[in-house]
DNA sequence: GGGCAATACTG
DNA sequence: CAGTAT
DNA sequence: GCCC
């Protein structure tokens, strides 16, 4: 348990088989499948011939698997602290109510348990993205405020929002913060009209008059006219990192990761703040980045950099 | 046997 | 710093 | 866990 790294194969694993034409009856029919590898092969050896697999029977029946995978749902709760919950002789939700040792974000988190794995339907979302668009605009004339992350891959209803706010002064690809105080205006705002409900972050970065820092918010939000929280994301990014903020919150993950690998093997650092090239660092393993920026001024610049086909926001979910 | 994305906040 | 999040 |  806690494995992130074995758990992550399985899951690539499962996109694998699905996609398969035909059903599969033996391990010989996997053996040259990528991500597919000797133990898979006869785990599915074994559920092909005995109809189950023994191991996750054992996973299925233990307490401790069942427990510590539902604290693990808790937006602020990880592998190392539900595992310190199981260990204290928590066995529900309402057991871990009672311990003071959450922090301030995991209590919120278990408070709206429920609410949080609610999905939101599209037609909301589009509704929400236009309201944050509406306020942001009142505060910051000029202000660009766009809803990625699975809303803007297309899909008809989405986890959470995950909101990229930029400001373009006119002067082109500023690579400054016009307004850096923009985000706690801007949260606050939220607030009065009963939009934002409770924070889980916030931190505020950005340097005014210089491009470094961005300024982050992690939050509970409703619909109006209803008690339902969602989570919400906001992040602002000064013009010139906007590109890849975007690219990095639209996602999915698969790509994101694909794109650093790929940035990471033609000499560049890739990240939500910007396409770096990668200083050669002296000793270490791990290439520095240099404080050289390509000049990505939309996706497609990153895509054409790093030589990867553009694929429009609807063709990223991998 | 080592790497698997990279980086920011909380306590 | 470890843990968690994106 | 998989892949080099």
């Amino acid at each position: 348990m806690g494995d992130d790294r074995r758990s992550f194969s399985y899951y690539k694993a499962i996109p694998v088989i699905e996609k398969l034409p035909f059903k599969i009856e033996s391990g010989d029919q996997v053996k040259n499948l990528p991500a597919i590898g000797k133990s898979l092969r006869d785990h599915i050896n074994e559920i092909v011939t005995t109809g189950k697999l023994s191991k996750l029977e054992h996973f299925e029946n233990d307490e401790k698997v069942r427990a510590v995978s539902l604290f693990g749902e808790v937006w602020g709760v990880g592998p190392a602290t539900a595992l310190k919950l199981y260990d204290k002789g928590h066995r529900t939700l309402d057991d871990l109510q009672k311990d003071d040792s959450l922090t301030y974000a995991q209590r919120t988190g278990l408070k709206f348990f429920d609410d949080i794995r609610q999905r939101i339907p599209r037609h909301e979302v589009s509704e929400m993205e236009k309201l944050l668009q509406e306020v942001g605009k009142d505060i910051l004339p000029g202000v660009t405020i766009v809803c990625g992350g699975s809303y803007r891959r297309g899909k008809s209803s989405c986890g959470d929002m995950d909101i990229v706010i930029t400001h373009d002064d006119g002067k082109r690809y500023t690579s400054k913060h016009v307004k850096p105080g923009f985000l706690p205006k801007f949260v606050q705002r939220l607030k009065d009209i009963n939009f934002l409900r409770e924070d889980l972050i916030f931190s505020i970065n950005s340097i005014e008059g210089t491009d470094s820092g961005v300024d982050t918010y992690f939050g509970l939000c409703t619909y109006p006219g209803r008690e339902l929280r969602h989570r919400i994301d906001l992040k602002v990014y000064p013009r010139n990192r906007y590109a890849s903020g975007l690219l990095a919150w639209t996602g999915n993950d698969v790509l994101n990761r694909r794109l650093r690998i790929l940035a990471e093997s033609k000499g560049y650092v890739l990240d939500d703040t910007g396409l770096y090239l990668a200083t050669q660092s002296s000793g270490g393993k791990r290439a520095g980045r240099s404080e050289a920026i390509v000049n990505c001024h939309e996706e497609k610049d990153v895509f054409d950099t790093l030589g990867f086909p553009y694929l429009e926001p609807h063709e990223r979910n991998l």
